[in-house]
Parts: C-alpha cells; structure tokens; sequence
RNA sequence: GGAGAGUUGCCGGAGUGGUUGAACGGGACGGUCUCGAAAACCGUUGUACCUAUUAAAGGUACCCAGGGUUCGAAUCCCUGACUCUCCGCCA
C-alpha cells in the first residue's frame, strides 16, 4: 500500500495512476474518512491526557487518605466518552485501512502509459525463430505422441486444467525444475526455500493478492487458508513485521512451488494443451533491496531469467509492460515471452516486477540502513521460470520430423543422473 | 484430538492494579582515558500516529492478538494465535 501521508500530499499523482492502471478506487472517500479520523485521533487524544492526569491526581489524593469521590464521578463520564469515541475511531480505522488496500501501487515514470497489452513495448529479442524443413506440430500433439501427458485423467480426477505427466513427461519436468533451481543457485547467488503451499489472510494481502484477487485463488475455507498462486507469496512474506539490517540486503531467494489459479473469467483463452492451468510449476526469484538497488535489481532479475531460455537456446522476447497491463502492487514489470512454434505464438513464461516499498509496507517489512534510520525496503520478483510455457517451447523447437524430440544437451547432466 | 506450562524492549530476565516506555544484566553505539587497543568509567539505546511544521516542543497508543472489568490494566477476567512438555493418532 501507499502512504497515506504520501497520498494526501500526491492526490493528483495518486488518482492519475488509478487511472492509468484502469483501477477501481475511491480516493476522494479515502481522503474524507482520513480527514475524519484525524478528527476523531484528536479528540480521543486530548481526551485520554485528561484521563490520565487526572487519574494519577486520584492515585496521590488517595495515598494521603483524601476524598476522591468528585473525581470518581467525573471520570466515570469520561471514561463512558472515551469508551464511545474509541468504537468511532475504531471503526473509521477500519474503514480507512479497507480503502487504502484498494489504492494500487503508483507505476514508474519511464513505464509507458497504456489501456491494454497493445500498448506493451517490446524492447529486446534474442534469437531467431526456428525454421523448420516441415510443418512443427503443437505440444499437445507431439505430448499425446511421445506419451508425457494425460490432461484427459488429470481433468478426470481434478478437473480441466490440472494435467497428469507420465512417464518421460513427468521425468522431464521434473528435471527443468531442478536444472532452474541449480542454475539460480550456483550461477546467480540464490538461496532455495521450500514453502508451505497453503498461506494465510494476511500473507495473501501482504503481497496484494488481497483483497483484490480473491475470486481468482484456491481457498481451504475450513481453516481460512489459500492456495498460493505463485511461490512469491510467501517467500516475501517470509519477512513479515520484521526488521532486517541493511548488510544483509540484498537477500536472493528461489523457491520451486506449483502455482494455483482458478483463472475465472478466461475459458477458451489459449486454453489449448499445457497453455493456462490451475495447476502449474514455477521457479520463483525473489529478492529484497535497498530503496536505492531496486531498479538495478529489477534488471538483474531479468537477466537472470533470460539465462534460462538463454541456455536452452530458445528465442524470445521482452516486453515492458505499459500502466494499464501492470498488476496492481506493481511499479514496473518485464515480461518475458518465448517463441513457440508450434503454437505459432509467443508465450508468457516470466514476469519479472518491481514492487517498491509497496508490498514492503503492506506486509510491514522493514530494514535499519546505514544511518540507523528504520525504512521500509524494496521487494522484487520474477519468474525463473514457469514450466508448463517453458515446455511447450522445448518441446515445439526441439521436434524432430518423425515427431520424437531431441532435448537440448544443457540437461544431458541430469539425464544421466545417477544416485 | 486431550492435559499442562509459557509469550515483556536487540537478547536474557524482573514486574505488588496507580508517573512503568517499563528494574537488573548483557549486547550495540557515542565519549573519557590510551601511541593504539583492552579494561574501567560516563552517556545513549524504540515504533506508530496526532497537533505544529521555520523549527523546537507536546500529546496518544503499543509489554503475543482481540474483547471485558476499573476512575486507572504489562498486572485481574474471557476468547484466539503461537511456542514448549506429556498423552493419543499418524506419513
């Protein structure tokens, strides 16, 4: 969330990220319930002095054995005013801190201002397409051929959108996990959690999921939990009301978790094979900065997961996304798209943000800096990657006529992995 | 699931319902001393919000969380979360 006293003093900046984001938030009732309970703070302030100096006048009187029966009445009024002024400003609190979750993150100035991804900017591709001497069949086709899916038992037991891997398949995505895992590890300095898979209310709107996706998540009612639907949930929130010291930043972190989403909404959309799931494999990065290293962060990240399609060799893109395709915690994010040529189309395997203090202040996320003084840092993400898309252009780029596939020699080491 | 114990500041650890933001100890930081360091000594050691913002200053809240009792709660009562121990169940 925003700072409240950073929005009073930004209005107009606040409202036109509102709307360059096509957000739905009522900031001119935020701003009246603010100047009410600053009212209602005052009072209940200077209320409570009185209370309590008065209240240490009948701890003396009482001592010295004097008559303290004026005061008691008295006080007993203010007590009952208290009491009262206390529910308002409770209530008002409530209702303040309900709209400024609503208030989106404020997207960075060299963002490009947009409705839609049409106004997406394109600024890097690396590789070429492949070309090939016969027409390349879809994933699906050559999975259903070389026996490494089952989506029609997986919707059989889950539902559509929950894919069983067999044999070689599931072998396969097992070791893309484990290769991204390594390589983040070893190559770019991240350190690997596992996760609980199942978080909290509060976890789920320290990073913005909350209150705004809730349609969108997997919810345990029984015992108010969700399903995560990226591991970015709670490795940020692992530092939840926490302050951290500044040598200790930036803090790398991956986690392997499979992702939930209910994607209500987008039947029919590209739904073709492994293209959206509800249930999905992603290697997440997470890292947490300086105020100050966000932005090279952000960049390194990228990097980070380009080196990923990099080492499969695999064309793609990046795309930087322009205000109104920007989710709503974030200031500024890449996509990254990779060339499936069976599909014909670029797919969607990472998005790499940059959240500023946003979620750092929504989860209460501190750090003490060089000066000793106490701010709130940065926290970024991105996607390093996801398997399913992924997958599709391993399997789409490296099919052979006959429809076998010739995996890339990068996983050779963990092909021949013997324990 | 059942029974018990606990949760206080950076850490350890006091705390009788009435100046307790919180004793005491440790750590950290600053200073004195020293060529330098150690030791010793002195001092400092919170966060959020509100009023005012030129600044200074003042006020309020916070002893796991939320309620309650009371003129007044870290302290009493209730509910919940978490941790530990024992029992049961279990991969």
């Amino acid at each position: 969330m925003l700072d409240l006293k950073f929005i009073r003093n930004n209005v107009e900046l606040v409202r036109q990220a509102i709307i360059n984001k096509n957000e739905k938030a009522d900031l001119d009732a935020l701003l009246s319930i603010d100047d009410q309970r600053r009212k209602l703070q005052f009072e209940f302030d200077n209320l409570k002095a009185h209370q309590n100096s008065v209240s240490a006048i009948i701890a003396q009187r009482k001592k010295a054995g004097e008559k303290i029966d004026n005061e008691l009445t008295e006080m007993s009024k203010v007590a009952e005013e208290i009491k009262g002024l206390a529910n308002q400003l409770g209530a008002t609190n409530a209702e303040l801190e309900k709209l400024l979750l609503t208030i989106p993150n404020i997207p960075q100035a060299d963002v490009p201002v947009g409705k839609d991804e049409t106004a997406n900017k394109v600024i890097k591709v690396w590789g070429e397409p492949k070309q090939f001497s016969f027409t390349p069949k879809d994933h699906l086709e050559l999975a259903i051929q070389n026996n490494l899916l089952d989506l029609p038992r997986g919707a059989k037991i889950s539902g559509s959108g929950f894919p069983v891997y067999t044999g070689e398949g599931a072998r396969l995505e097992r070791y893309l996990i484990n290769f991204m895992l390594e390589y983040h590890c070893q190559k770019h300095n991240y350190t690997e959690l596992m996760v609980p898979l199942a978080v909290n209310r509060k976890t789920m709107t320290g990073t913005g999921q909350l209150p705004k996706l809730e349609e969108d998540m997997y919810q345990i009612e029984k015992d108010d939990l969700f399903l995560i639907p990226t591991a970015e949930v709670p490795v940020t929130n692992i530092y939840t009301d926490e302050i951290l010291i500044w040598k200790d930043l930036p803090k790398r972190y991956v986690a392997y978790t499979p992702c939930f989403r209910r994607e209500a909404g987008s039947y029919g959309k590209e739904t073709r094979g492994l293209q959206r799931l509800h249930q999905f494999n992603k290697v997440e990065l997470v890292q947490f900065t300086e105020p100050e290293k966000s932005a090279e962060a952000l960049e390194e990240i990228l990097a980070n997961a380009e080196a990923i399609l990099q080492a499969f060799n695999l064309h793609y893109r990046v795309v930087t996304l322009c205000t109104g395709d920007l989710s709503f915690a974030s200031q500024k994010t890449y996509d990254l798209e990779v060339w499936a040529p069976g599909t014909g189309k670029y797919l969607e395997v990472s998005s790499v943000s940059n959240f500023g203090e946003f979620q750092a202040r929504r989860a209460n996320i501190r750090f003490k800096d060089k000066t000793g003084k106490v701010r709130h840092l940065h926290t970024l993400n991105g996607s390093g990657v996801a398997t399913p898309r992924l997958l599709i252009a391993i399997l789409e780029t490296y099919q052979q006529e006959d429809g076998t596939i010739k995996l890339p020699s990068v996983l050779d080491p963990f092909l021949r992995l013997t324990l």
